[in-house]
DNA sequence: TGCAATATAGGACAATCGTCCTAGACACGC
DNA sequence: GCGTGTCTAGGACGATTGTCCTATATTGCA
């Protein structure tokens, strides 16, 4: 932690703050104030808020790549990996409940300004379908591979939204069960077609 | 039409600027431009922007409800209305494609903005969920009948949200009609428990 | 017709926004 | 030790924000 530079703790704070606050409602005085560094010195690092946007997409991007090549290596079937993917749900339900799915978020978030990084903010949701394809694929599942990929990713876009709304720590969980039990079905009959 | 008062062209042209651009993101001089008055006109009917969100939320409310209503009186089985709930997916998928939920995308902002009016807003998907749980009682559903109501409710969430990142219509096609083939599901084996 | 209430326009307001500029502080190679 | 980049601070900038004030139109009732 200590070696970070400055730009590093730039982004980590508009991270958070994108994530907490949004996009737009963030102000240079907000990530100022949250880094400890006067606004003038922004400029040296990003020459415009839209650059600090596509670092933090970035960096999100590249935490996210970690995260799926780290549940690659644990997760011994592709079952488990896929599971990894439903219980973040879980582990994260607290930041879920108060501030929503950080991809889903940003993405709406973006499509509503008309921003111009709305295709790399999606790039974030394409890393997960893609992993996500590749473990259904290896279920057997290679012809709707995508297609339960897409159903997964949307189903907990679902629980977030309304977790979000109703704060509601029970739905979650029957949810997310639900999602294991349907994962479960597609694991034991791999060799029916649908 | 002819017979709306300014209030009213107010109200209206906020809603759909609200949905389409955001509420935070919209100004005063968006709506007063899209209405075609004075920005000083505004506050002699709302004394402030957040009065103007409670009229949009509450003229929603107001159009939900009528909504729900027409489908309660059109559909002759619950299932029926059911299905007409899953079908606005399809009716909108122009503007969820481009704009995402009205609902879902207002609500995320609010929490986002620790808005006051989060309670108000989140009233819309009270009233879809009180309506789609009386629903799945009448179809003999008692026990998990608020359960079945946020099942469909975040199902359409989720589908929303990825048909507005990645633009796929096949995708929304293709969930609604998985999100019906369930429902049936549910309509052939209605006493078995769950 | 005349008066009161409502509706509208236009501008002033302080604050904040993203952006840019300039002047010191610091580090490092020659 | 001096000079050259890099880093940081602080403030100025024009534009825009939500809000408010005042003056003019318009309406409706007596």
């Amino acid at each position: 932690m200590g070696d970070m530079t400055t730009r590093d703790h730039i982004v980590e704070a508009a991270d958070k703050l994108f994530y907490q606050q949004g996009f737009e409602y963030t102000s240079f005085a907000d990530i100022a104030d949250a880094v400890g560094i006067s606004r003038g010195n922004f400029y040296h690092h990003f020459k415009s808020k839209d650059e600090i946007l596509d670092a933090v997409i970035n960096a999100r991007l590249a935490n996210t790549r970690n995260m799926l090549e780290r549940w690659e290596t644990e997760g011994k079937t592709p079952a488990d990996r896929i599971r990894s993917f439903i219980t973040i749900l879980i582990a994260n339900k607290t930041k879920i409940k108060r501030y929503g799915c950080p991809v889903g978020t940003l993405c709406s978030e973006l499509a509503k300004l008309n921003h111009g990084s709305q295709a790399e903010a999606n790039k974030l949701f394409t890393l997960f379908r893609t992993w996500l394809r590749r473990q259904f694929t290896l279920l057997g599942r290679k012809a709707d591979a995508d297609a339960l990929a897409m159903h997964v990713l949307s189903w907990s876009q679902g629980v977030s939204t309304l977790a979000n709304a109703f704060h509601d720590e029970k739905f979650v969980k029957r949810e997310v069960q639900q999602m294991c039990d349907w994962l479960q079905s597609y694991t034991k009959s791999t060799a029916q077609t649908e």
